[in-house]
DNA sequence: CGTGGAACGGTCTAGACAGCATGTC
DNA sequence: CTAGACCGTTCCACG
């Protein structure tokens, strides 16, 4: 019989002599007698490892396994580990939303690695497919309290554990204070510790003073962090900083690299192509010096370009809105927390403990520094407080987000729809269940499921005979594109139009207006241009939230009339990475309207098919089939069909000489658009 | 009367998950 | 509730 040693060493470390960490090997034993574990420890210490161990005790025995992560990037980063890990001895599959990976996987792949949304999307297909995964891991864990996408973790949880009792749960946490009441509920062995691999020193800065944990002034700051941050650089440090909005964060990388010494790095440094955008051409300019800032209006090719210079050591400094907080394994040796509060909701409030020790947690690298440092810059006394009151108590208790009516709704019609839930009673039952229940007392989500079945079949999503609920047509197809109810309400309804008022302004107006679209902020300077845009539209905005549906609306329909990226970004006063996500969520939606209009209003689900198309690919419709050809974008297609070639059949019968001659086309792009061009023309005809 | 600059008031603010087909009396 | 930077305008002291 091998031992849990023996089987991380011969799979896992392919023979190495390792020797695990306190937590770990507590952890593995649990495992080994086939109990569920909840690992509560900081950040960076190994906790991924337990989780392979499972997997692997669990291919071993050909079982398969499930690894659930709270975000994309970090699915990825997952995936390449036990893919590495998996060889000749498992297979791994990654499924994300923008990866076409099939609802069959599960049957096709011994492990799979996805985010929460799409566990549970597979799951409004069909729930008894966790009766066929043995091994469930959900890293961290801690997010379950989560405002928004809490509650998706944790109908996950419940309904795994319903379908497969037997289920073993690898919960990976960040420090929880309440373990072991999230342990009780997960019906797991809760392994805590406080261990960190690398040691983690915190200081405070003060009015000018350097503080160490026990508020202790150590030394004194003449000019500020850039002096601190000076003193890490010339130590050989990287430094991770941390501010409260995007504009601070790049007002600091521009300071910081003025006071950079360009002779203190190698200017090997590659440079992105910039195609007009602001963000490139800044990042270009003072990743030079080593400096980079990194915030969501980054779209992903500059956010990738950034991480990745500073994982190779090019960057040393990375100015930072919360993006960087969680998600992606960035170490660094020196973290600066320059801002405990943060603007929302009307005003500004300081941030949680738990999302400082994310931030802290990213303090030291692993192999490379004998410790962290963390500093916590204080502008008052208020802020002292804050800290002391992080030092003394630690992080908040982690608490159910679920009591609340849109989640509940949302995820009763999942339920009914895919008959997990039959009769009101099993839904009670159902929510008895949840974290929420076992934190507030059971039937405490009672009145939310009453009022939830009530909209649902007030609006044609669900029926209800005798004891007995089912889905309606439209409350399967909503479940099963993952949309809000109330996205596929305001849908449907915008079906109840005449076809000559649908515009495709209309049309994307209505979409901005489904609470799946995260709206842009409207600025003073934008209601000019809004109002113009009512007018074109025949509405008046009621409220903020038209007012940003419909700036959003704006943004996307610019974005389909091939204006540049540039102006988009000038008039919105929007990053890249912004237009990057509005019309990658604005294309899912538009695509669910299709699918809804194939059934409630069938000659619209075509148009809505293109206008999807549209979106994904910024394009007017004279061009669509031009950018099918790979190589071949919104502003490459245009120049093409500006020149003659209106369609890949006109690019196939061309020549290199004459595409070559375009302006932004090398005879290595001409040849090889052209060698696209001609199999698409035998493929489809 | 012209100018420099302090004082004042208005404005603005982080992040990022999901689908698509196909059936039947 | 637990903010702070920025920017344009106003207003006052002073030459």
């Amino acid at each position: 019989m091998e031992t849990s040693m023996d089987i991380i060493k011969n799979y896992y470390f392919s023979g190495k002599n390792v020797s695990l960490y306190e937590h770990q090997k507590k952890s593995i034993d649990e495992i080994d007698e086939g109990r569920s574990v909840l690992v509560s420890v900081p950040t960076a210490s190994g906790k991924s490892l337990i989780a392979y161990y499972a997997i692997i005790r669990a291919a071993k025995q050909g079982l398969k396994s499930m690894y659930i992560c709270p975000l994309k990037a970090l699915a990825r980063e997952k995936f390449d580990e036990l893919r590495a890990i998996g060889k000749g001895m498992f297979t791994v599959a990654l499924s994300v939303g923008d990866l076409d990976a099939g609802t069959d996987i599960i049957n096709r792949f011994d492990v799979i690695v996805c985010t929460s949304e799409k566990a549970d999307s597979l799951m409004h297909h069909n729930p008894d497919y966790f009766n066929d995964i043995a091994v469930l891991v959900l890293d961290e864990i801690h997010n379950i309290g989560d405002q928004t996408r809490g509650p998706t973790l944790e109908i996950l949880c419940t309904t795994a554990r319903i379908v497969n009792p037997d289920i073993q749960i690898i919960a990976l946490s960040a420090t929880l204070q309440n373990a072991p009441q999230i342990g009780e509920w997960l019906d797991a062995t809760v392994v805590r510790s406080d261990f960190r691999p690398v040691p983690l020193k915190k200081f405070v800065i003060f009015r000018d003073k350097l503080m160490d944990d026990e508020f202790q002034q150590i030394d004194s700051l003449k000019k500020d962090i850039y002096e601190l941050i000076r003193k890490i650089l010339y130590d050989g440090g990287q430094v991770l900083l941390f501010l409260n909005t995007r504009k601070r964060a790049e007002k600091f990388a521009m300071d910081i690299s003025e006071q950079m010494d360009e002779r203190m790095f190698p200017s090997s440094i590659d440079i992105i192509s910039e195609d007009g955008d602001r963000n490139a051409e800044v990042v270009n300019r003072i990743a030079k010096k080593g400096v980079a800032f990194h915030h969501a209006g980054l779209n992903t090719r500059i956010r990738t370009f950034v991480e990745e210079n500073f994982k190779s050591g090019r960057i040393k400094v990375i100015t930072s809105t919360p993006t960087l907080a969680a998600g992606i394994n960035l170490p660094a040796r020196a973290v600066i927390i320059r801002d405990l509060t943060r603007f929302s909701d009307g005003y500004s409030s300081y941030i949680s403990n738990m999302e400082i020790e994310q931030m802290l947690g990213r303090a030291g690298r692993p192999k490379y520094d004998d410790h962290g440092e963390a500093y916590i810059y204080c502008p008052s006394q208020g802020a002292i407080d804050k800290v002391k009151d992080l030092f003394e108590n630690g992080v908040e208790p982690v608490v159910s987000a679920m009591g609340k009516e849109k989640i509940v709704r949302f995820n009763t019609l999942a339920l009914i729809s895919n008959h997990f839930c039959t009769t009101l009673d099993s839904l009670y039952t159902f929510f008895d269940s949840t974290l929420y229940a076992s934190q507030n007392g059971k039937g405490t989500l009672k009145d939310y499921v009453d009022q939830v079945t009530g909209y649902l079949e007030n609006y044609g999503f669900i029926e209800t005979k005798g004891q007995i609920l089912k889905a309606e047509k439209l409350g399967t197809i909503t479940a099963n594109l993952y949309i809000d109810p109330e996205t596929a309400k305001i849908i449907v309804d915008m079906f109840e139009e005449n076809e000559e008022e649908m515009s495709v302004a209309r049309i994307l107006y209505n979409i901005c207006k489904t609470p799946d679209i995260f709206t842009l902020f409207v600025n003073r300077d934008d209601y000019e241009s809004l109002s113009a845009f009512f007018d074109e539209i025949s509405e008046s905005p009621e409220d903020e939230d038209d007012m940003a549906a419909g700036k959003t609306a704006m943004l996307l329909l610019d974005w389909i009339n091939e204006v540049p990226i540039y102006e988009i970004e000038e008039k919105y006063s929007v990053g890249s990475g912004d237009i990057e996500s509005r019309k990658s969520s604005a294309e899912w939606i538009v695509m669910a309207a299709s699918r809804l209009a194939a059934e409630f209003r069938r000659e619209l689900s075509y148009p809505l098919d293109v206008l999807s198309l549209r979106l994904k690919e910024g394009v007017r419709d004279d061009i669509m089939s031009l950018i099918s050809i790979p190589g071949v974008g919104r502003v490459r297609a245009r120049r093409l069909y500006e020149n003659g070639f209106k369609k890949p059949s006109d690019i196939a019968k061309s020549t290199v000489q004459n595409i070559a001659i375009l302006r932004g086309f090398s005879k290595t792009l001409a040849e090889n658009i052209i060698k696209s061009a001609k199999t698409m023309g035998d493929s489809s005809e």
